[in-house]
DNA sequence: AGCGAGTATCTCGACGTCGAGACAATATCG
DNA sequence: CGATATTGTCTCGACGTCGAGATACTCGCT
């Protein structure tokens, strides 16, 4: 393994690979972004694995934990509307009454109107569904507390600080 | 917006909010590593849907990048296995058969037997889907170059360097 | 009161992926 | 050399998502 593929930490990974790879196949382009961009997508790859598998643990499915999450969020009632739950999800409208349609089947969630607005409907999470993304939730920090083990608390906030700053260039640079 | 829910660059994101109010919400649990890696998440989706746009203006996928990049990357002659290219691209046989079925369609691979083994199939980019790639990846490293502006080199040789670490710690903990 | 624009949700067909299993060819071992 | 395990690829049905359009209700204006 060349210098050129392995970084600072020095545990080379596929992301080493993939830009040494690049560096010589194309030589013309500076392929330094993906030291980080593809890392970013690498990690949330193996982040939604291990999400995965953590919900089955408790019965729910990632999709599933991401709405009762929302609901338990907003507080008491936890009631939030299905366009609300689009806005903090980021699914369409067809996803989410795809969504809703299984947890109101499965009992973790309940659908009624709302009394003002007739095109509204409310969505509130049932006691079953807050015990469930309760204990889901303890699990996931758990687990996740667990893969920054390696970071001390400096080098937590800088990467926090780093990971905000690209955030925040990508969403206020849309084209 | 209260000093616990601005990070350290100062512009509050979606994910200060989520913590935010997981902290009012379970003040029992610790949530600071969403900080990072719920960050690494919604990054990742901005992310795909960057690559997404910047690839149909070269009329591909972003699957079919993913293949026609990785056998890019192979060099000459470029020819990999369909066993290869799921090793690479991580994903089932089944979405693989899928995939090259649409890019053979499209005349930017060809399939052809292997001589030495049976069972074996060897996908080659053809010039077409050469040129494709290359102008794609060419486009997508402009893009991703300008997401990282915001960094300096001492930045972003950190950041590239934490998310190796927590990789590193996410692939050797897979419990 | 009635009408047109706007808004919230749901419907439905297409797409890409997964995962279990089928199938064909090769390797291994008695 | 023949039986069995292994390997590489493809098939197929189920799932979750998208996105365009349908539907139902509300709001603002006259």
């Amino acid at each position: 393994m060349s210098r050129d593929s392995r970084n600072i930490a020095g545990v080379p990974d596929d992301v080493d690979g993939i830009v040494a790879a690049w560096r010589r196949e194309r030589p013309d382009l500076d392929s330094a972004p993906l030291l980080i961009l593809s890392r970013v997508t690498r990690l949330a790859e193996l982040l939604a694995a291990r999400r995965k598998r953590i919900f089955a643990e408790h019965l729910l499915r990632p999709y599933e934990f991401d709405v009762l999450a929302a609901l338990r969020r907003a507080g008491e009632p936890y009631e939030l509307t299905p366009g609300q739950l689009i806005g903090q999800t980021h699914v369409t409208s067809g996803t989410m009454t795809n969504r809703l349609d299984v947890l109101v089947e499965r009992g973790l969630v309940q659908r009624r109107p709302d009394p003002q607005d007739g095109r509204v409907i409310r969505v509130q999470l049932t006691a079953a569904g807050r015990a469930r993304v309760d204990s889901a939730l303890t699990a996931l920090l758990q687990v996740e507390a667990g893969l920054l083990t390696g970071l001390d608390d400096d080098q937590r906030r800088i990467l926090a600080d780093g990971l905000q700053r690209v955030l925040d260039g990508t969403v206020s640079r849309p084209r």
